[in-house]
DNA sequence: TCTGGAAGTAAAGCATGCTTGTCTAAATGA
DNA sequence: TCATTTAGACAAGCATGCTTTACTTCCAGA
């Protein structure tokens, strides 16, 4: 009793009231777990998971360089040509000649995987509504507000990440 | 021209808008990734991974049993004596005999953990507070009060996660 | 006092998501 | 033209974080 470590240990329980960048971290966690669950559970075959939805913003509607993919995500090309193996054979995506450079390819989405992005969108546009239902739509766009603003900031810590 | 499949992309396209869900999905990825990256920059030996951090919120001060660390974090008990064994190999944790029952083992925070989650809780802090710098303290309390309202309604979301 | 179940350990295995290294074909530029 | 670089594919390997199966020790109820 009284010793350091007790103190320590006292002042730990009181540190576990959550800052809002704790808050957040676990309000991801949740809301990400609830969308794979809902997103998989929708009837259709195909799964989703996390390194296909990691790509999903990098790959460009006219089509995209595996190169340019790889570089955005912050992953080795060879890691994208494997899941973007994946999503060709599930239908979400297409390898296309790219007519400027006959070395390369582009990967675009698919009708299917159009859809699929959709559903998946979807998917969280109805989480959201149940939460405004919850908390009240305030809250929410006050959440979006904060968010939108913290964004930039938060890339700008990224790292420039050299060469990979 | 003008085919389904074209419509679908421009639609796409559209909604790309990220939905706060979106964005709250982004900006915890963004701050984790600079979470992890200065916990494990910060000079002492230790890493941080993960799996320790799943684990972390579930090691009562007192100490906690095994079998109810995994219970809580939904992961069998084998895997949660794995990163345990870690935890203890870095001296932040250790094993105490369970004085209610010989079978069991309590683990709780040796001083040196606590330090650690003191160090980790301060980065966190930090970037709270660089966050506040840029975008105004209005936000980043207007983000706490969302999240703190969400919390509740997302863990209500939660499977209840049957046996394991 | 046994008998079933629970706590923890041990070992093996597996899914995921990466990496590095190597190769071919094509572009690029001196 | 020829050397270098680049895009992508292919193969192997590895780190992480789990799981399943099997065991020992101990508790607890019939």
């Amino acid at each position: 009793m009284g010793s350091v470590k007790t103190r320590q240990l006292e002042r730990l329980a009181e540190a576990k009231q959550a800052s809002a960048a704790q808050l957040l971290l676990k309000c991801a966690r949740l809301l990400n777990e609830e969308a794979m669950r809902r997103v998989n559970a929708g009837g259709r075959g195909l799964v989703m998971r996390p390194a296909h939805a990691a790509l999903i913003p990098h790959i460009e509607f006219e089509g995209s360089r595996i190169t340019d993919i790889a570089g955005r995500a912050g992953v080795t090309k060879q890691a994208v040509g494997q899941v973007v193996d994946e999503m060709e054979q599930e239908g979400l995506v297409e390898r296309l000649p790219d007519p400027h450079d006959r070395r390369a390819k582009l990967v675009r989405f698919t009708g299917r995987g159009a859809e699929a992005i959709f559903y998946g969108l979807s998917v969280l546009g109805e989480i959201e509504r149940e939460l405004e239902r919850e908390v009240g739509r305030t809250h929410v766009r006050a959440l979006s507000a904060a968010l939108s603003a913290i964004l930039p900031v938060l890339e700008g810590m990224q790292p420039s990440d050299e060469q990979r």
